[in-house]
RNA sequence: GCCCAGGUGGCGGAAUUGGUAGACGCGCUAGCUUCAGGUGCUAGUUUCUGUAUGGAAGUGGAGGUUCGAGUCCUCUCCUGGGCACCA
C-alpha cells in the first residue's frame, strides 16, 4: 500500500496545470465566460488564514464553473498602495516601493503552494505606474465631465507633527506619534460627485438579486434617502445678511413642538458670530476631537444659546432661540435644524440639558391627549397630532402634507429629497498612492496634466525623516511646466485614496497591459464580475465606490452600459478565528508558545496558560497560524479542505489543530481508499452496486447544489459521509471504480491535488482539472418508499413506511391502524387529522 | 450614538426555508487491532428520569401566531461587523 505524500505530490500537480496552460484566460466567443473575483489582497508581506479562506473559496467555484465549461476568468493583484509602507518606511528606512513590491513577491511565493485556478498572466499591482496611469487619465476624463470638484473639508490635523492624520491615527483624540489633541482643520480636498448617482445607486439596489440583503440593506441606509422640507425662519437681531435660518428637517408635522433651532459651529451664522470671544471659544471647542461618525454622535450634547431669535412661521409672536450645537453637522441638510424634544431622542436631552420646553404634538393611539407627557424618551412613532391648532387630529402623514402645502404657497420654503451620502474626499496628503493628475499654474489655475504625459509617477527620491507628505518638499517633481501656458506651475501633491484604486481593478483585469484603462472587446467579453467574494467589512464603502466608479468609467467610455453594475452577485465571507492564549502575566501566547496539559495547556516553561475566547486572528493577540506552517506540515489541500469544512462561508470560522488534523486523517483515508480499488480484481464481484451507485448519484446532486448555494461545509458532510459510504462498501470493483473517480471530480474544487492523484492512480484521461462535472442520472435518485413521521399533537410519537406516491386518504387509513396512534386515541376520533404527503403526519386528540 | 448580522449538545456546526432538532467533523467512553512515528477499525455519545419497552424537557431569555416554530411576529439580553483618511 502506498502513502499519500503532498509534498510531492501537490508541486506535481501544480507543474502539470502550468505547463497544460490550464487557468490560461483567453476570450473565445464560442464559449461562455464566467468571471470569478475575490478581493485583492493588501501585500502586508505575509498570507493569512483569511486569504487561504476567501481565495479557496473562490477557488472552488472557479473549478467547479470551468468543470461546467465555462470560459473561466480568475485573476490575482495587489491593493498595493496605502499607509502601512509609509509606515514601514518611517520605521526601517525602507522605500515604500521596494517594501511594497518585496512583499508582493514573497506573498506570491506563499501563495502559490495553495494550487489555485488563477492566471498569473494577468497579476498587476495598483502600485505600478502601468496601473495608476491608466487611472489618471480616468481621473481627467472624470473632470471633464464635471464628476470631479474642489472644496473644503475637514481632516484630523496633527498641531505638534504639522501633518495630517487618518482617522486610524489617531487614539484616544490624540495623535498616534506626538500624543498631541487632534484638531479638525479645513483643507482645499479633491471630490468624486458620487451623490449625483445617490438616486441611480439606490434604486439599482434592487436589481441586485444576488447580492446579500444586508448588504443591499446597509448601501440602502447609509445612502440614507429622506423626503422632507427646507424652509426659512425669519430671524431677529442677526448679522447683516443672515435675514433668515433655513433649516430641513423630515418632521414638518412636529412644527408647533419647536423649542429651540440649532445651527452646526462650522454654519456662515455660527461663523459670523466669532467676533463674539465666548461664541469663537465654543465653536473652537466643538472644533476639538476627531472627525469620525462614532465620535461626533457620541460626545455630549453641548450649546451656545445665540441670542438670536427665529418667529414661529404659523405664530409671528413665537420666538425660538437659535442655539450653535455640536451635534448639527453642516454636511447634511443645511447645517440648521429646528428642535422637537418630544420627538426626537437628541433634541430631547439638548432640551433637557438646557431647560427648554417639551411639548408632545404626537400622542400615540393608546395614549390619552390630555395626560400624555414625555419622560426620558422622545416618541417617535405614529399617533394623532396634538397641541398643533390646525393640525390637531390629523395623522402624521397628512399634518407632514398639510404643513409642507402651507410653507410653500407662502413661498417659505419647498419639499426637498436629501441624502445622507456626501460626496467621496479622493484627496490624501500622503506619498504612497496614486499621484493625482493636476497642475496649480499661477495663470491658469488648476490645469488637468496632458494625456501624452501620464503616467505622472512618484519621484523615487524620497525621505521620510520628517512628518508630512515627502510630494510637499521635492521641489524638483513638484516644479513643473503649465500644461496650458507653458509658464512655471507645481504639481497637485494630494495623492488619491486608495479606495479609487479598488475601484476598478475588476475591469482592468480583462486587459491588465492594455495602454488604455480598458478594451471595448475585453470588457464586453468578460465583464461583469460574475461572482465577487470578499470580507463583509466592506459591504458599504469599498462596493458603494466600486459602484460609482463603474458608472463613471461608462460616463467617460470605459465601461458598456452593462458593466454599471460590475458585480453579478456578491459573496460575502466571515473570518478566521482562532482561541487566544494569555500567561499569568498577561501576556498574548502564540498557539506555538503552549502545550498542551491534563485540562489545558501551559507554557512551554511549564506556567499556566489562560484561553481566552475565539476571535479574529490577529498579530496583536498573537493568535495567529501561519498558513505556509500548515502547508508544510500537512500540504495545501489540507488547510483547503478544513477551511471550508465546519463553518458556513459567511460566518467566522474557527481554527484549530484537531480540525486541521481530522481534514489531514480524511485526506489520507480517501487516498487509502482509492489504492484499495486500484489493487482489486478488476473482475471481482461483490454485493451492494446498485445502493452504492444511488448513493453515488445523491451525493452528485448535493454537492452540486450546495457548490451552488454556497454551502461548502455541507458539500464538506455529503463528501464524509459518501466516503464512509464507499469505504464500507463490499460492491464489486466496476461500480466502485465509477464510484472513486466521482468522488475525485467531486472533490476536484476542494482538494485539486488529490483529486487529480486519484485520477491518475484510477487510469483516468487527462486531467481532472479539465474534465466535465458529473451529473447525477434522476433514475437513480427516485426513491419507491418514504418514511413519514407520525407526531401525536405535534410530538413526534412513531413512523410508517409507505410508498412514495400513496394518495393521502390510503395514509389516513394506515395511520389511524397504526399501533401507537390508537393507543393515543384511547377508542376516540381525532380532532385533526393531517397528513402532508411525502413529509409528515400530525394526529391532533 | 446610528446601521447590519448572529446566538442550536462538552466544541465547530446541520436542518430540503413552517414539517422527524442535533447531519458531518472534533472531543469523550467502551471494545478490537499492533502497522510502532500526526495509528487503524467497530460501537456509543443533547439533558434529566426510569430496571426496561419508555417518559419528560430542549435551539440566549420572556410572550405570541399555528395541527405543527430553530425557522414567522413582539419585547429583551449578549456577541461580532461597519460608521466616510485602515485596507
Amino acid at each position: 500500500m502506498s502513502r499519500y505524500n503532498a509534498r510531492v505530490v501537490e508541486p506535481k500537480w501544480q507543474k502539470a496545470w502550468d505547463e497544460a496552460l490550464v487557468f490560461k484566460a483567453e476570450p473565445d466567443s464560442s464559449r461562455e465566460k464566467y468571471y470569478v473575483l475575490e478581493m485583492f489582497p493588501y501585500p502586508s508581506g505575509r498570507i493569512h488564514m483569511g486569504h487561504v479562506r476567501n481565495y479557496t473559496m473562490g477557488d472552488v467555484v472557479a473549478r467547479y464553473k470551468s468543470a461546467q465549461g465555462f470560459n473561466v476568468l480568475h485573476p490575482m493583484g495587489w491593493d498595493a498602495f496605502g499607509m502601512p509602507a509609509e509606515n514601514a518606511a518611517m520605521e526601517k528606512g525602507v522605500h515604500p516601493g521596494d517594501w511594497t513590491y518585496q512583499n508582493i513577491a514573497d506573498m506570491r511565493t506563499q501563495m502559490k503552494p495553495l494550487g489555485l485556478s488563477i492566471d498569473w498572466d494577468r497579476e498587476l499591482a495598483t502600485c505600478d505606474p502601468e496601473y495608476y496611469g491608466q487611472q489618471q487619465a480616468m481621473f481627467i476624463d472624470m473632470m471633464d465631465k464635471g464628476l470631479v470638484y474642489r472644496k473644503n473639508a475637514v481632516v484630523n490635523w496633527d498641531p505638534v507633527d504639522m501633518t495630517v492624520l487618518a482617522n486610524e491615527q489617531v487614539e484616544n483624540g490624540c495623535g498616534w506619534r506626538s500624543g498631541a489633541p487632534v484638531e479638525r482643520k479645513e483643507l482645499t480636498q479633491w471630490f468624486f460627485k458620487i451623490s449625483e448617482y445617490s438616486e441611480d445607486l439606490l434604486t439599482a439596489l434592487d436589481g441586485l438579486e444576488n447580492w446579500p440583503e444586508k448588504v443591499r440593506l446597509m448601501q440602502k441606509n447609509w445612502i440614507g434617502k429622506s423626503t422632507g422640507l427646507q424652509f426659512t425662519f425669519e430671524t431677529l437681531n442677526a448679522p447683516d445678511g443672515f435675514d433668515g435660518l433655513e433649516v430641513y428637517t423630515t418632521r414638518p408635522d412636529t412644527l408647533f413642538g419647536a423649542s429651540f433651532a440649532a445651527i452646526s459651529y462650522d454654519h456662515p451664522l455660527a461663523k459670523a458670530l466669532e467676533s463674539n470671544p465666548e461664541i469663537a471659544a465654543f465653536n473652537a471647542e466643538c472644533r476639538k476631537g476627531g472627525t469620525t461618525e462614532e465620535e461626533l454622535e457620541k460626545a455630549e450634547k453641548k450649546g451656545f444659546d445665540t441670542g438670536i431669535r427665529i418667529k414661529h412661521p404659523f405664530d409671528p409672536g413665537w420666538e425660538l432661540p437659535v442655539y450653535i450645537a455640536n451635534f448639527v453637522l453642516m454636511g447634511y441638510g443645511t447645517g440648521a435644524v429646528f428642535g422637537c424634544p418630544a420627538h426626537d431622542q437628541r433634541d430631547l436631552d439638548f432640551a433637557r440639558k438646557y431647560g427648554l420646553v417639551v411639548t408632545p404634538v404626537v400622542c400615540p393611539a393608546d395614549q390619552d391627549p390630555d395626560s400624555f407627557t414625555i419622560g426620558e424618551e422622545a416618541y417617535t412613532g405614529p399617533g394623532n397630532i396634538i397641541n398643533s391648532r390646525f393640525l390637531d387630529g390629523m395623522s402624521v402623514e397628512d399634518a407632514k402634507a398639510e404643513v409642507g402645502k402651507r410653507i410653500e404657497s407662502r413661498g417659505m420654503g419647498q419639499a426637498k429629497t436629501v441624502y445622507r451620502l456626501r460626496d467621496w474626499g479622493v484627496s490624501r496628503q500622503r506619498y504612497w498612492g496614486c499621484p493625482i493628475p493636476v497642475v496649480h499654474c499661477p495663470d491658469c489655475g488648476v490645469v488637468p496634466e496632458k494625456k501624452e504625459n501620464l503616467p505622472i509617477e512618484l519621484p523615487k527620491d524620497v525621505s521620510f525623516d520628517r512628518p508630512g507628505n515627502p510630494l510637499d518638499r521635492h521641489d524638483a517633481w513638484r516644479n513643473c511646466a503649465c500644461p496650458k501656458c507653458g509658464g512655471a506651475a507645481t504639481r497637485e501633491t494630494d495623492t488619491m485614496d486608495t479606495f479609487v484604486d479598488s475601484s476598478w481593478y475588476y475591469a482592468r483585469f480583462t486587459n491588465p497591459r492594455a495602454t488604455t484603462p480598458t478594451v471595448a472587446a475585453d470588457v464586453e467579453y468578460w465583464m461583469n464580475v460574475d461572482q465577487y467574494i470578499g470580507g463583509v467589512e466592506h459591504a458599504i464603502l469599498h462596493l458603494l465606490y466600486s459602484r460609482f466608479f463603474a458608472r463613471a468609467m461608462h460616463a467617460t467610455g470605459h465601461l458598456p452600459k452593462k458593466s454599471i453594475e460590475p458585480f453579478e452577485a456578491l459573496f460575502t465571507q466571515g473570518m478566521v478565528c482562532h482561541e487566544t492564549y494569555k500567561d499569568p502575566d498577561g501576556n498574548w501566547l502564540n498557539p506555538d508558545d503552549i502545550k498542551p496539559v491534563q485540562g489545558g495547556y501551559e507554557t512551554l516553561d511549564g506556567r499556566p496558560v489562560t484561553v481566552g475566547p475565539s476571535i479574529k486572528m490577529s498579530k496583536s493577540k498573537k493568535n495567529v497560524v501561519d498558513p505556509v506552517d500548515i502547508i508544510d506540515q500537512y500540504g495545501a489541500d489540507t488547510a483547503r479542505w478544513f477551511v471550508l469544512s465546519d463553518s458556513p462561508p459567511e460566518r467566522d470560522v474557527e481554527w484549530t489543530a484537531s480540525g486541521a488534523d481530522a481534514a489531514w486523517k480524511h485526506i489520507n483515508r480517501v487516498w487509502s481508499l482509492c489504492d484499495r480499488i486500484a489493487e482489486m480484481d478488476v473482475n471481482a464481484k461483490g454485493s451492494g452496486d446498485e445502493d452504492l451507485l444511488r448513493a453515488m448519484h445523491k451525493t452528485i446532486q448535493d454537492v452540486t447544489l450546495n457548490i451552488e448555494s454556497f454551502g461548502f461545509n455541507a458539500a464538506i458532510a455529503k463528501l464524509y459521509a459518501f466516503t464512509a459510504t464507499l469505504t464500507k462498501s463490499k460492491a464489486g470493483h466496476a461500480a466502485q471504480k465509477q464510484a472513486i473517480m466521482t468522488l475525485a471530480q467531486l472533490i476536484t474544487p476542494f482538494t485539486p491535488h488529490l483529486a487529480e492523484d486519484i485520477w491518475a492512480h484510477q487510469g483516468g484521461e487527462g486531467l481532472i482539472s479539465q474534465a466535465p462535472w458529473p451529473v447525477a442520472d434522476d433514475a437513480m435518485l427516485v426513491e419507491d418508499t418514504v418514511t413519514l413521521p407520525i407526531q401525536i399533537n405535534g410530538k413526534r410519537r412513531d413512523e410508517i413506511v409507505v410508498p412514495k406516491d400513496m394518495p393521502k386518504e390510503e395514509v389516513e387509513k394506515l395511520v389511524l391502524q397504526n399501533q401507537t396512534v390508537i393507543k393515543a386515541l384511547a377508542g376516540g376520533q381525532p380532532k385533526r387529522l393531517i397528513v402532508v404527503p411525502g413529509r409528515i403526519v400530525n394526529v391532533v386528540v
